[in-house]
DNA sequence: TTAGGTGTAAACAAAA
DNA sequence: ATTTTGTTTACACCTA
């Protein structure tokens, strides 16, 4: 069966390497290139440029924070990982340049494995890079049709009325100048993102853009923005709804319902990206408080208005003088609104053709279903054994358990961190020594398409896998193939090097007590205990002291979140953000994970046992499901009951449609 | 430093 | 006879 290539390739995979981590080292396989040179550069596309800016920059910082890494934690690179990377370094860049717009599999994972960023993280930046150069490029090409109309107007009746020359040339500017507001926003975003940590470099794609709005007089400007206004308003008017409530900018619809499509069909991508819009939107109201989102270097950021202050108080007297609530001032608002409206619109269209780029590229990208029900984990949580710190419903699987360590910079793992969402899983799979009691943490759920499509080796141990393998199945019970394909089905991963990996998956069932072998009608089956897979020795935070005080600043909002933060909240706040559809996930639901998290790291005191932590592992909470009738394996019967549990993680259910290898499988 | 968890490799045996 | 399934042992790493 499909073994036999697998047991070559860890033959000779064996002989060259020493020992498991250098073995796994060779495993992976740097495709490089797969670059589809054939980038079309279609018509007058700025875009393309602009993304394999973005797309650039977001390698660029890869690349970054990978060296920095190697550095710092030379000393513990194995000689022979530290080469194989050599390639990957090389990659990136050039292939970035060939194909801006189709991020292969092969290039995500070599991204991902420099482990910076996690899958989604990658997924959201890029996304967010391209929504904000699509703007600048709508703009832009709205601009160039106002200058061939204007061009046209001019070449048609160059003996026309000044007056309408002047017009055309006040519509010119005027769209130069909502340019220039874009590109604030632009890099108000891009601030964002450096706050985070997540982007290191200068905005300079902003550059282009500078030149299109280089040269306009401020003063003339105003005058111009105050013609434009007044004769926009007249024509949209009619056409916007909402005309009454001018001044309220928050009116403007943010996204249309076809957002909700988008979210349903990427779940994923669609929460982060509400997510990026609530943190970014927060980040704006800091600065609300602090100065005026209108004031910003001195200048008054009033569409049209380049009024320069020496303080914030003449500021405020010009605005109440200039900018006051008037015809002109409301006119002003709605067209603003209606540049919003428009962007947004855009930004939607566009994160939909991400989304089914995205899809395209995942092969089968399974719709993920949108919310777990929060039903069957509230039911499951009080039944599970683990009922004392069952988590609270909403909250699914949090894990105080640190499922993921981000230190471990080289393994292949990768990390995640989701701007937006902060979470991300740094993980690597040091040495999967992370979750226990957390089976496969919500990240496996987040990022199942990852580790169907791509090459990577999850951050968690066989025991875990096993387990979530097992319980996912119908019966709770597998049989040991079963449970191969359920690897090969979900994991990339997996796909290669059967003998090795199928022999740790043999040696971990028997050797782990948390697997019970029972002799079924059709052989034997392997079960989970819970209790016993429970039972091992919990761990907090690993990671080391400083990640600790690390997490602690970031709460402050630090720089940089640390790794280990980000994926300890990768555990806590994606589950809560994920129910977002349903509840209403809010930051302090979030700053409560964290807090549960560091408590949880911080007093090792009261980790008895995995679940006394608070949110236990509830992802999967177990509800226990009765046993099957007959006491499945009477011996080692140690615990009350050998607890088949059912866990119906939802999100682990869509799978099923994976028929990749042979299909006996228990088909769910 | 030690103990335990984990991954990998491998030897063996029993069952299919 | 070969393959699959299980069990064990050994060893290297890592973390608490």
């Amino acid at each position: 069966m499909m073994q036999e290539a697998g047991t070559a390739e860890a033959t000779s995979n064996g002989t060259a390497k020493q020992n498991g981590v250098a073995a796994e080292g060779g495993l992976r396989d740097i495709r490089s290139k797969s670059a589809t040179p054939s980038s079309d550069i279609t018509a007058a596309n700025l875009m393309t440029l602009q993304q394999q800016q973005a797309l650039q920059v977001a390698r660029q910082l890869l690349l970054k924070q990978q060296h920095q890494q190697q550095q710092q934690q030379s000393g513990a690179i194995k000689s022979s990982k530290s080469n194989e990377k050599q390639p990957a370094l090389q990659v990136p860049v050039s292939v970035a340049m060939m194909t801006p717009q189709v991020i292969t599999p092969q290039q995500m994972q070599q991204i991902l494995q420099q482990q910076v960023l996690s899958p989604q993280q990658l997924q959201l930046l890029l996304q967010q890079q391209q929504a904000l150069m699509l703007q600048q490029q709508q703009l832009q090409d709205f601009y160039k049709k106002q200058q061939e109309q204007l061009h046209l107007q001019l070449l048609q009746q160059h003996h026309g009325s000044k007056q309408q020359s002047k017009e055309v040339s006040t519509q010119q500017l005027a769209f130069q100048q909502q340019l220039l507001q874009v590109q604030q926003l632009q890099q108000q975003h891009l601030l964002t993102l450096q706050r985070q940590g997540l982007l290191s470099i200068q905005a300079n794609q902003n550059l282009p853009l500078h030149a299109f709005t280089q040269g306009v007089i401020p003063a003339e400007l105003q005058q111009l923005w105050k013609e434009v206004t007044s004769t926009h308003v007249k024509e949209e008017n009619s056409a916007s709804n909402n005309g009454h409530r001018g001044l309220d900018l928050s009116s403007a619809s943010p996204v249309p319902p076809k957002s909700n499509l988008l979210n349903q069909h990427a779940m994923t991508n669609g929460q982060y990206s509400s997510h990026a819009l609530k943190r970014e939107s927060s980040v704006l109201d800091e600065h609300t408080h602090h100065s005026h989102p209108l004031y910003a270097h001195g200048v008054c950021k009033w569409p049209g208005c380049e009024a320069v202050f020496e303080d914030f108080q003449s500021f405020l007297k010009h605005m109440n003088n200039e900018h006051a609530l008037d015809d002109r001032s409301t006119a002003q608002c709605r067209v603003q609104m209606q540049v919003v409206q428009q962007l947004e619109l855009q930004l939607a269209k566009d994160k939909e053709r991400l989304q089914a780029m995205m899809t395209h590229l995942h092969v089968k990208s399974t719709e993920p279903k949108p919310c777990p029900q929060p039903l069957n984990l509230v039911s499951n949580a009080t039944l599970s054994k683990t009922a004392p710190g069952a988590s609270p419903p909403l909250s699914l699987p949090q894990t105080p358990t640190t499922p993921t360590t981000p230190l471990t910079p080289l393994s292949q793992t990768h990390s995640v961190i989701t701007p937006t969402s902060l979470h991300s899983v740094g993980p690597i799979r040091r040495r999967y020594s992370d979750k226990y009691s957390m089976p496969i943490s919500p990240d496996i759920v987040q990022n199942k398409e990852f580790y169907m499509n791509t090459d990577v080796r999850p951050p968690f141990t066989y025991a875990s896998l096993i387990r979530q393998a097992i319980l996912e199945s119908p019966e709770k019970q597998l049989t040991l193939n079963e449970i191969y394909n359920w690897f090969t089905r979900m994991f990339a991963y997996f796909r290669r090097n059967a003998a090795t990996w199928k022999n740790a998956v043999r040696h971990n069932l028997s050797l782990h007590k948390c697997f019970v072998r029972v002799e079924n009608v059709k052989g034997a089956v392997w079960t989970v205990d819970e209790l016993e897979f429970q039972k091992r020795r919990p761990q907090k935070i690993s990671g080391s002291p400083a990640l600790v005080k690390n997490i602690q600043t970031s709460l402050g909002y630090g720089p940089v979140l640390p790794a280990s933060f980000q994926a300890s909240l990768a555990e806590n706040s994606l589950p809560l953000y994920t129910t977002a559809s349903i509840g209403s996930p809010t930051l302090n639901s979030l700053a409560n994970a964290i807090r549960e998290e560091m408590n949880g790291a911080m007093d090792h005191g009261n980790s008895n046992g995995s679940d006394s932590s608070p949110g236990r592992s509830p992802l999967l909470a177990m509800h226990h499901i009765s046993v099957k009738e007959e006491p499945l394996d009477p011996e080692e019967h140690e615990g009350p009951l050998s607890l088949v549990t059912a866990n119906h993680s939802p999100d682990f259910d869509h799978h099923r449609d994976y028929e990749d290898d042979h299909g006996n499988e228990d088909m769910l």
